[in-house]
DNA sequence: CCTAAAATCTCTTATAGTGAGATTATGACG
DNA sequence: CGTCATAATCTCACTATAAGAGATTTTAGG
């Protein structure tokens, strides 16, 4: 039933979640008493249902709790204050990416990450640094699965030539992409690593006039080495 | 399951939630599984497990939707770009209030209220704007249930000077407290109204040397404007 | 106060879950 | 690569809980 909540409706009325759900009134009635009384949903006006108090709680505890956001934010301040820009830390969850954290130093930035934001898995830089770290066996699904949006991007047309630019991104330790996802904006992006293994990208995505040659350079250097701070902070926090 | 994540306990390895909680293993490891598919729970290092990125999107959804969001964001830079402060919106729930909008225009604020902090009952400006506003047979329990904290902060002794002290800030339309969350901090607050029941507060909490007499009935002015306004906005916004 | 709609209740029938014990999968170590 | 300990899953008999039709109560609006 909460997967029904979404951008596009957020509010929804028994009786349309009756017909959604193909539930009876009692039934239906009963779930919504359930989430009611433990908070995830609550009634708003007009007689419709919203999310509730208990997901902005356990946001909180999540946000609170989550030692890449300790390691990352002092990063994030740092390099939105040296850049006209937004600074961002997107977390993988094997199946989707979402942005965990972000500051923009710029009041009208040309791209707009706030925690809780998707992000598509077939272009920008932040995908593609955390593809290009990912073993063999768990980034080839990726990139049938997105062939289509590589493609369109520039990545290249097969796996050979797909796989061979993620072997650059690896070599180089930073992705960086122009417009791919936002018109105008350049990306650039380096993986944060758990052991290894990718489980989150810090990226700065800046606007193109801002972004040239020898900047993204200078740019490309910061956000690699901030990046591999972060995953040692990160992990041995959780160790100790 | 879930109630069990907490700030003071935000991991927990599956031997652990099995004593916790009293199921076997195969039990256990179902639950697990099933809020683990759905997103709520993910594993971290060290074979436990945290809150997962299901609750961080469905976070972003209730904030994105939230009408009294919108309306309240212009009021929260305005008045904290006019002040040294922290200018927020706590949401009531009937039973608990939550912060669910900030912004500080000091670097080290007195006070830190990110979004999801839950917010005490029984003592502040936030929490007496609230009940100064609520129909009589939903504010007395809440006075029974407080009555050590009201009392404590200097509200009043006994019920009765309670609710003269609550009908004082209803006349006034504004709650002004001092150092009674964090010492040395002032909160000024006023409750935003959804056809005259309270939903929520605007808050101003500023340091107490910022804050002195003619300083805080303009600043109280202010907030219970801004509160007006936002009232009219969150309302007609959700009609229309 | 009346009425329509929202919400809940009762109880028969239907469906799903728990856990003991067995088995498989995984990771660490030599 | 093999071994071993632990993590995780599976099977199935037994137990527990839920769905929904129809009735009833509660609530809100005029």
């Amino acid at each position: 039933m909460l997967d029904l909540f979404t951008e596009a409706r957020p509010q929804w009325s028994p009786e349309e979640l009756m017909k959604e759900l193909g539930y009876t009134r009692p039934t239906l009635y009963r779930y919504l008493k359930s989430l009611k009384d433990s908070g995830f949903v609550m009634p708003t006006r007009g007689g419709r249902f919203a999310l509730g108090p208990r997901v902005v709680e356990m946001d909180y505890l999540s946000r609170r709790s989550d030692p890449l956001i300790a390691a990352a934010t002092p990063h994030l301040e740092r390099l939105s204050a040296a850049h006209p820009c937004t600074a961002l830390v997107v977390r993988w969850y094997g199946e989707k990416m979402l942005c965990v954290a972000s500051i923009a130093s710029v009041v009208n930035p040309v791209s707009s990450y706030p925690r809780g934001r998707p992000m598509a898995m077939g272009r920008g830089a932040i995908a593609r640094s955390i593809m290009a770290f990912l073993p063999k066996q768990r980034v080839m699904p990726l990139v049938t699965r997105y062939a289509a949006d590589l493609r369109s991007v520039g990545v290249g047309d097969t796996s050979d030539e797909i796989l061979a630019a993620l072997k650059r991104v690896r070599r180089a330790g930073v992705a960086v992409a122009f417009g791919e996802v936002t018109p105008g904006a350049v990306g650039i992006a380096a993986p944060i690593l758990d052991a290894g293994y990718p489980i989150a990208s810090l990226c700065i995505t800046i606007a193109g006039p801002h972004a040239k040659g020898e900047l993204i350079d200078r740019i490309s250097a910061e956000v690699r080495e901030a990046a591999r701070r972060i995953s040692e902070a990160a992990t041995d926090g959780t160790t100790s």
